[in-house]
DNA sequence: CGATAGCCATTCCTACAAGTTATCAAAATA
DNA sequence: TATTTTGATAACTTGTAGGAATGGCTATCG
């Protein structure tokens, strides 16, 4: 027969008193039932833990190193159980989060930031990755939710939609904008390069389009600020999600396409099999609740 | 109801099998009781911590966690089981053991190596200290045994005859000494400081005294090895251990001095009430088993 | 010195908790 | 639809932990 915990505690708490009577009492039992407690554990470690002296109860070295170690022994088991109390509740753990260019402007860095408020102890890893790249690593299990560019047809995710988002014009200050997007027919585009994410280029180039011209890009970059300042700076003009109004480059105005394929919605996505993840479920749930957008 | 290591066992052993059956089966229980258990254990951390699928269990996030957790737990706790039935058996802990100048040079070194083989996991602690210093350390409990002089008489401590030693003259090679230790009656003594052991001091002088003359000291040093190299030098003469031997200065000659009075007795002392400590115990009985002597 | 008090061990009994056997229920094959 | 696999449930049994009463040892006190 093994060591029980039920034990060490009972053990600690005497070798603190010092006094199977007091000790009992502390642990809710009579002092019988302790006696016999300490003597099953002193029969598992094959000897006395404790002198017992008239008046004078006293540990022998070997009980002074089981206390010692049990000490610790309790303490993290005590961690063990909350940490997997937590764990249920879906309070602690790590929790993989897919994002993209757009979503990352968005609503991503607030929810995150309440996500982590209500749960410290969940460790969160991004993962910066394109739509399909976040459909491919959710499919994988490589990632636990990503925020994808809406519709995601998959019959194992589900999706939610979280806002939607709509392509805006950035135009540096003084610009003509008079005739809505079509202005821009003749313009020098500074976009987010296809090989970052293919996705959004090919809706850039979808929403130009649908105002009857083909962007003329002269740049291509990797970063949505830098295409903000790059628009600022004159090297030309762009489209970016409405969002990026929150980095408040100074001379860029961000004015309505008035087209209505500029909008998409973006959502989160997870596995059908963690809908019962409580850390997944938890995450959704705060996503799904109200928040001051813009 | 907290969490006891009985539970954590069975959760492990099914975390490895992810098979109540087989798990069941490992564990020497039935199916149903290793049901119930995984089922209290659940309760006790409020969450599920396996999915229950179709020919398939496996592990909930929690459940992961958990697993990893409990298994260093029950490593720790077997460890710490283990070294308490080592330490009451005397084969692990912290042994203070006092020592003076005399002792080094005989028994203790190689009592001490015997006892670091057979009780590997013992600490050994060596304080250097004279006969009277042992006594009143091993009555306030800062040493456990002492190599002490002979005879001790306290009511609370214990004394063990290790072994019959005896002052030598140390006379440089070529130095007469036809008439024993009285031939040295007007040469220049090197001695041990009187303050290192006054016992030691008081007892070479005694014998000098007993040859019928007082010893001329020249110069007191801490080391006896010390000592032995300014006689080598041709400083003077002085008395020493017989185990002083063991040292081997050269040129340096060990002759008996053909006085009663120059022999004592070094032997073990410890505390009566630490008759029942298995250490102590152990450390006794192995200084007491033959060895070889010079 | 006998009486007393303090304190841990022992004994005996009860009750609950944990185990066993038998059976059920769900899900995927064949 | 029958069968197989596997975990959950039900009903019953038993081991054992805990409670109350008692015993026994030891130092102190009147």
């Amino acid at each position: 027969m093994a060591i029980e915990l039920s034990e060490l505690r009972s053990f600690v708490v005497l070798a603190d008193h010092l006094h199977f009577g007091q000790a009992a009492e502390a642990l809710h039992v009579s002092q019988p039932a302790l006696t016999k407690q300490i003597q099953r554990l002193e029969d598992k470690v094959t000897g006395p833990l404790l002198i017992r002296g008239y008046r004078r109860v006293s540990l022998t070295p070997a009980g002074e190193i089981l206390r010692d170690r049990a000490r610790t022994l309790l303490r993290d088991a005590e961690i063990a159980e909350q940490m997997a109390r937590l764990a249920v509740n879906g309070k602690a753990g790590l929790l993989r989060i897919g994002f993209g260019i757009a979503s990352l402007a968005a609503g991503l860095p607030e929810i995150l930031t309440r996500f982590r408020q209500h749960f410290p102890e969940v460790q969160v890893a991004m993962r910066d990755m394109s739509t399909p790249g976040q459909i491919e690593a959710l499919e994988r299990g490589d990632i636990d939710v990503g925020f994808v560019r809406l519709p995601v047809e998959r019959p194992d995710l589900v999706t939610l939609p979280v806002l939607e988002e709509m392509l805006v014009a950035a135009v540096p200050r003084g610009m003509s904008y008079r005739k809505g997007l079509s202005s821009l027919r003749n313009e020098s585009f500074v976009v987010i390069s296809r090989s970052v994410s293919t996705s959004f280029f090919d809706h850039l180039v979808q929403t130009c389009r649908a105002a009857g011209f083909s962007p003329r890009i002269v740049q291509e970059v990797n970063e949505l600020f830098t295409v903000l300042n790059l628009v600022q700076a004159g090297v030309g003009v762009s489209l970016v999600p409405r969002s990026a109004n929150l980095m408040r480059v100074p001379h860029v105005r961000l004015l309505d396409t008035g087209v209505a394929e500029a909008k998409w919605k973006i959502g989160l996505a997870w596995r059908k099999r963690d809908e019962s993840d409580s850390l997944v479920r938890n995450f959704i749930s705060l996503a799904r609740r109200p928040r001051s957008v813009y």
